[in-house]
DNA sequence: TCTGGGGTCCTAGGACCC
DNA sequence: TCTGGGGTCCTAGGACCC
């Protein structure tokens, strides 16, 4: 049997990315404490002088969570998806920015771009990252790693981290280890040194539950999982997920860098700005429903596909989530037939307590081709339908 | 400080068919 | 009438990621 032939993966991850584009529209704010997440009253106003007036945390006031913050404001202990009322308290006079995702959108295709001069061999890992294969690329790695990194800042004007090793695993965690404008090359022979003294929770798949499960078990570290007996992880995660944690604690991963890929949902929700009762407030509820089928609606359309099953989520005042959905003969993409398939799924959903959130999906995708641009879709669906309207 | 919005993947039970 | 498997689709929930 042939050794795997040995890999080289990229990661590449702009660094605190709203954020930073942010300050490149609004350069007075470099070196401040800069949190994104403000609805539209978080937009700055022009002043006579020209000069701006920025929002301030401590004016916030809603349900919303932080996107993305400053360097700055994150030494006030302000991150990622910490609720805005309580980021106030921790920096009430950081910069408040709403979060604007044409321009986010924008920068994103511009660094992509940079990086594609390199190699077309890319997956999107989201808005702000990608994982790129350099196997067949000439260049020594961390010559190669500025070159990326340069490409990315003349672009863009943003500086971002990059990891080269021999996996996508070990590549998203080395991006970490060097932040901001970083560059980190690793091999296997730096798993224990720079690896396994990590918090188990840096590995990407192991998240909040499955950390402190595994803190049960007496495993914090990468390095304890490796260490750690494996008839004892069968136990508490099953014969198939223990196997992926030993395998990544010894730096194992074999998945490819997929290049391409179909999307599978496409959705929208939304969450009140106070819990809705299900009878006294139909008057904001069900124009609501309805304006979300027409976002997913709009969506299929400009995307070009449509979609077999329609479901509804509804998360109460508890927290707790509820879904339900329903599967069609035909694609469908319109608001009107998105519409009726989410009334019937939510009658089957108990209503008794305050709704927080609602939500409609869209899945089981078809594209709509070229001889057929409309999809199956072309009409209200009538008859044997499963609705009653 | 009570915790957004848009996704993917996995599991598991039941229906249904052969 | 009872007993099986295997395969696929549908549905609901949950973990996780950016």
């Amino acid at each position: 049997m042939n050794p795997p032939p040995l890999r080289r993966i990229a990661h590449v991850d702009m660094d605190a990315f709203y954020a930073s584009v942010e300050l490149l529209r609004y350069p007075e704010l470099r070196g401040k404490p800069v949190v994104i997440g403000g609805g539209r009253n978080a937009t700055p106003e022009l002043r006579p002088d020209g000069t701006r007036r920025f929002a301030r945390l401590r004016d916030y006031a809603g349900r919303g969570v932080v996107t993305t913050s400053t360097y700055e404001a994150r030494a006030f202990g302000v991150f990622s998806a910490m609720g805005m009322m309580k980021a106030a308290q921790l920096a009430p006079d950081a910069i408040l920015l709403p979060t604007d995702f044409d321009s986010y959108r924008r920068y994103s295709r511009l660094f992509k771009d940079a990086v594609r001069t390199f190699t077309d061999r890319i997956e999107d890992r989201g808005i702000d990252e990608i994982f790129v294969d350099l196997t067949l690329v000439e260049g020594e790695s961390r010559s190669l790693g500025l070159r990326i990194k340069n490409a990315v800042r003349e672009a863009t004007g943003l500086t971002c981290s990059i990891a080269i090793a021999p996996n996508k695993l070990l590549a998203k965690i080395g991006s970490e280890l060097d932040k901001p404008d970083g560059l980190t090359i690793l091999s296997m022979s730096d798993l224990e040194s720079r690896i396994w003294p990590l918090a188990a929770k840096k590995v990407n798949g192991i998240g909040p539950r499955a950390s402190e499960r595994l803190a049960e078990l007496g495993i914090s570290t990468v390095g304890d999982l490796a260490r750690a007996d494996l008839g004892l992880l069968q136990e508490s995660f099953g014969r198939t997920y223990a196997a992926w944690l030993a395998r990544i604690a010894h730096g194992l991963d074999d998945r490819e860098v997929v290049v391409s890929s179909e999307p599978k949902s496409m959705s929208r929700e939304t969450t009140f700005e106070r819990d809705m009762h299900v009878e006294r407030d139909r008057a904001v509820l069900t124009p609501a429903l309805t304006q979300l089928c027409e976002r997913v609606a709009d969506d299929l359309d400009r995307k070009g596909y449509c979609g077999r099953t329609v479901g509804v989520k509804v998360k109460f005042a508890d927290f707790k989530i509820v879904t339900r959905d329903i599967s069609l003969p035909v694609g469908v993409r319109d608001t009107a037939n998105i519409r009726r398939a989410v009334g019937a799924c939510l009658k089957r959903i108990e209503l008794d307590r305050r709704i927080r959130l609602i939500g409609v999906r869209v899945s089981a995708l078809e594209r709509r081709s070229a001889d057929n641009p409309d999809g199956p879709d072309t009409g209200p669906i009538q008859g044997e339908l499963p609705f009653d309207c």
